[in-house]
DNA sequence: TCCATATTGATAATCATTCCTAATTACATT
DNA sequence: AATGTAATTAGGAATGATTATCAATATGGA
């Protein structure tokens, strides 16, 4: 038999379906409390752990903040985090060549201050 | 006399001189064992209390990862997360007018992926 | 249907960060 | 230089988000 099988569960799907339906970018305790209204006894620990898999799995993306938030868009695209609200907006209008923004006055709002953050190997950890 | 003065500490003045010398981005936890060797007495709580007051009066900038690191440099950078190491890396190669990387293979290694995040206030919190 | 094991639910544990407060310190004023 | 007072600190407790534990449950191949 085979061994370290995924198997499909209903918390699962739903979990990912409730992130690839919404644009708001929740946090994992708005997820809970929108995939109980599906699922009543589905665990808080169900979803930070499904979170987590999706994440690593590449099928959603964390935003790190003082809270994180997760999207299931995993398109590329910024995010624009309003200081006042909180809320988190979706800025398509990034260069799909070079990776970058576009116009700095984007139509989401005036932008104080950006920070980007590239991901990848450094030179020592790339060989071997 | 002057209410609600800020006074100048030994402690802040540390901290702040940690963060400006060295470009390693070190999480609270490194730069309170660092300014310890200064010195010994000093509280995690001040060590946290002064990095969350520095970054308030954007005198030093955040990092928030799984665990928030800090730079001494406010300059418009981006910075080069290692997928394996957890290092961070220094970018400055960003166009000044958009605010945005030139070359997306630069120096420090090749990057994976990026996440560009913008601050400022939305359409709805901008009036008034 | 049966079985091995991946996954869940419930809760305890962890860990980063913040809060609390009495003691200390900076500094304006004398 | 000494005093008064408010800002700041040290140390430890509290908080809050996330992760670990583990018995019970559910999935899916045989
Ligand atoms: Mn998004
Ligand atoms: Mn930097
Ligand atoms: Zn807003
Ligand atoms: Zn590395």
């Amino acid at each position: 038999m085979i061994i370290n099988m995924e198997r499909t569960t209903s918390q699962k799907e739903i979990i990912f379906k409730f992130l690839e339906k919404t644009e708001s970018h929740p946090s994992a305790e708005e997820v809970y409390a929108g995939v109980k209204k599906k699922k009543p006894r589905i665990s808080r620990a169900t979803v930070y752990r499904n979170l987590k898999n999706l994440k690593n799995k590449g099928r959603i993306q964390e935003i790190p903040a003082e809270v994180s938030h997760y999207d299931g868009n995993i398109s590329s695209h910024a995010h624009f985090l309003c200081q006042k609200c909180g809320r988190i907006f979706d800025v398509f209008e990034i260069c799909q060549g070079c990776g970058i923004l576009r116009k700095k006055k984007v139509k989401v709002g005036e932008i104080n201050k950006f920070k980007l953050y590239l991901y990848g190997y450094c030179r020592n950890c790339k060989r071997k």
